[in-house]
DNA sequence: TGAATATATGATTATATGTTCATATATTCA
DNA sequence: TGAATATATGAACATATAATCATATATTCA
């Protein structure tokens, strides 16, 4: 058993999985870097909410961003994003 | 991207390894068949605790389980959850 | 400089979630 | 059968979380 520490890092890092929000943000930054209005769009929300989820992405390192005039860009910014994404589809259309 | 049903099945999926309870019921079983007081005893709370966390762990097919006696033996079932938390730890330890 | 556009953020609110407590169910064994 | 043990479950409560709304902060360009 990992140090409560390890654990607790852990049960952080996968909620940023764990809401349909973030998740359709994933998918789109999977395709290429975005604006967050075109992160809007695709994912169907407001900026606002989209800015937010964005924060919580940030902060867990998922994604990394470039400032572009006005816009930002965001990507992926990890490797492992992708391949846990691709277990997890894999587990959920094994059922 | 993904339809609507997807992307909510997934997150739904990686909810569960967003505690630190589950986390830590995972760790244990991933060691071996455990029944639900041991696993309380291990992770160190109650056993009603433990159950309702087992409940979702059987939803979303995580762990299956085998009756003997009075007690209920639970265990992994799937070999993707071992490979989902390894990704996660090898990026929470590169940060 | 001032309007327009893109993004970030704080406060609020509604909902979701995890634990606790009490209790129900099931099994064993004296 | 009745006590003891293991597990499951419903209700209640406290906390966490996501969306919304209003607004602040850039940046561009006329």
């Amino acid at each position: 058993m990992p140090k409560d520490e390890i654990i607790y890092d852990l049960a952080e890092f996968f909620k940023v999985f764990a809401d349909s929000t973030r998740m359709k943000i994933i998918y789109a930054l999977m395709e290429k870097e975005l604006c967050v209005c075109d992160i809007a769009k695709i994912v169907g929300t407001t900026q606002s909410a989209i800015s937010h989820q964005l924060r919580l992405l940030k902060q867990s390192k998922l994604v990394k961003f470039r400032k572009e005039g006005k816009e930002v860009f965001y990507s992926l910014d990890d490797d492992h994003i992708e391949e846990i994404v691709k277990k997890g589809r894999e587990h959920i259309e094994e059922l």
